[in-house]
DNA sequence: CCCTATGCTATGATTCGTCAAGTAGTAGGG
DNA sequence: CCCTACTACTTGACGAATCATAGCATAGGG
């Protein structure tokens, strides 16, 4: 129906950063490259499907690296790109907002 | 299961940029206020429903603001507050990002 | 009068994400 | 040797989120 007769690059990332769990994903990354299932306890509460589905994205796009160290005992390293540790300006920007913004949380007291 | 115990603004900020339609329609409302409907045209192929939701969502996070002028020839504007001019940054980041690495689309030609 | 436009809400359909469990092989404890 | 836990995922069923569409009430143009 739609037609991207243009091409929004900016639209293309931000639908892309906006999927789920996408910048926990890059951001628990950017601590450093680590396999599947300690990369889901770094994002938390994400399970295994959607996880994988993410990765495999990423992957595609050229964001994250996936590297099988092992087949039989599975071993598996994920870790950002140049392009996926560039998204560290992005997380950055979040981060810097969050921290002036969002502060008021939903707390009762001081 | 899981305790907040120390509140992360940053995971709290990604949460709520991660849900779907959110960063368009921060970007949308960047270019200046407006109604409804024609924000929906501006961010493109959102329905009123989830439209409607978010911003009440972002509203309530005082990130924009409703002002409605008429009631029965319904006139309503949107814009972003402070803390919403200030997600422009974040989405600088995207925009510079998308532009340098997600420039590689599937087309075919030009 | 008819059609468009405004700002939303209501409806049923589809897609997306989640959950629990299972697969296969190895390492460690008893 | 046997049992459990860990590794990395996949699969199928379920529920929640989102989708397209229609509709309300009103005002202005033709």
């Amino acid at each position: 129906m739609e037609r991207e007769e243009d091409f929004c690059p900016i639209h293309e990332a931000i639908n892309l950063l906006q999927e789920k769990w996408v910048l926990h994903i890059v951001r628990a990354l950017l601590e450093g490259e680590m396999g599947f299932n300690q990369l889901a306890r770094a994002v938390g509460g994400v399970n295994p499907a959607t996880l994988s589905h993410r990765l495999e994205r990423l992957a595609a796009l050229g964001v994250v690296e996936k590297e099988v160290l092992q087949a039989m005992p599975p071993r598996t390293r994920y870790r950002l790109t140049q392009a996926g540790r560039e998204l560290e300006s992005v997380i950055a920007a979040i981060e810097a907002w969050g921290k002036a913004y969002l502060k008021p949380a939903p707390d009762r007291r001081t």
